[in-house]
DNA sequence: GTCTATAATGCGATAGAC
DNA sequence: GTCTATCGCATTATAGAC
């Protein structure tokens, strides 16, 4: 190991600043013209290295695209986690789905649907993503007395976490049909669970 | 022209047998490998002829997959107007958004998401599909009298439509949380709108 | 309308120098 | 850890025979 004192806590390497780069220049390049354009050549570029480092921290695409899931799941989970003590968490979830970047997650979902092992790594993440939006809607609905039955938490949870997401996506597409009455119900019933009183307008 | 007899019916060539099923194999293609797996050479393959003739009828690349949208949009419409006259449209929209073909529409808004050609045809087709669900549940909802303020038939319509293929989506990839909460919800709410008392396990 | 042949480019991956 | 150089193959697209 070549660590300099800076790099010393860094996990064995893992982190070295080429790695980094690549792996978010490759989200990037995912992001701006879809997972086909993200080729060993291209990423490479754009992190500013030659081609060949990629094969060498990532022996092959795969490699390269799973880590590029991780690191991303990752992101989102922590900015979950905080979401967790915000004062309306109900609302913070919404408000990450909202910001979340749906369309990469879009392009990941497309290159998970052919490779294996991508598809293990974004189940493993949504199921750790969705246990926790559950438990908070429970929350939520209990403490209102709601009738879960009838409502099941896991339902709001994935209307809440699908809904935003779409919307982000129809608008990169052109389309805007129902976007803002979709938005208004949901956040109308949010308001209805998780509403301070003493917080709206009249403090 | 070198029509046959059988053939004269067909608009102006634009239906002969290899154009139909290089049309038909690419989206095959990209339903099965991701659409970055359907180049000139696969899909001629599959469509039994030699890859020049793609070029042929599709001078690039996007010309085909512009073709491949049109083509499954016209399926889909026509679906759903074979829905419309169903004993109860809003039920017959539900299946056909799970029987809907989720995973080749990902692919396609993937693809569309970084090619404005495909972009714009996608658009298109996505306000026609969303008008008539849109009509079908507000008679739904009217005939109930129904408080459409506080539930707008277009946000109905977004969750009866982006549900199902979202279940299907995920189920491909191994998460299955919530779907049967979640397709037991829906339908119970189609029900409440759209149940024929005499229909039901006592005809 | 369909083919053979080919040009020009880009790809993933590896060997080996430094 | 990063580079140069290269192998072998796939890609889109075109030219031109039939």
């Amino acid at each position: 190991m070549s660590s300099s004192p800076v790099e010393e806590r860094s996990r064995a390497g893992r982190e070295s600043a080429a790695r980094v780069a690549l792996v978010e220049a490759t989200a990037q390049i995912m992001l701006d013209e879809g997972y086909a354009a993200a080729t060993s050549r291209r990423v490479a570029a754009k992190a500013g290295v030659k081609s060949a480092l990629v094969h060498y921290y990532f022996p092959t695409m795969d490699d390269l695209f799973v880590e590029v899931v991780r690191t991303r799941a990752e992101m989102n989970l922590q900015r979950q986690r905080e979401a967790l003590s915000d004062d309306e968490p109900l609302h913070a979830l919404w408000r990450i789905s909202s910001e979340h970047d749906a369309r990469l997650w879009m392009e990941i979902m497309a290159l998970a649907n052919h490779r294996k092992a991508i598809r293990s790594e974004i189940a493993a993440y949504a199921d750790r993503f969705r246990d926790v939006e559950e438990s908070v809607v429970t929350l939520a609905l209990r403490s209102h007395g709601a009738d879960m039955a009838a409502f099941p938490p896991v339902v709001l949870s994935m209307i809440v976490a699908i809904l935003p997401r779409m919307v982000v996506l129809e608008q990169h597409l052109g389309i805007t049909r129902g976007h803002a009455e979709a938005t208004a119900f949901v956040e109308q019933y949010l308001d209805r669970f998780e509403l301070r009183k003493e917080s709206r307008s009249d403090p």
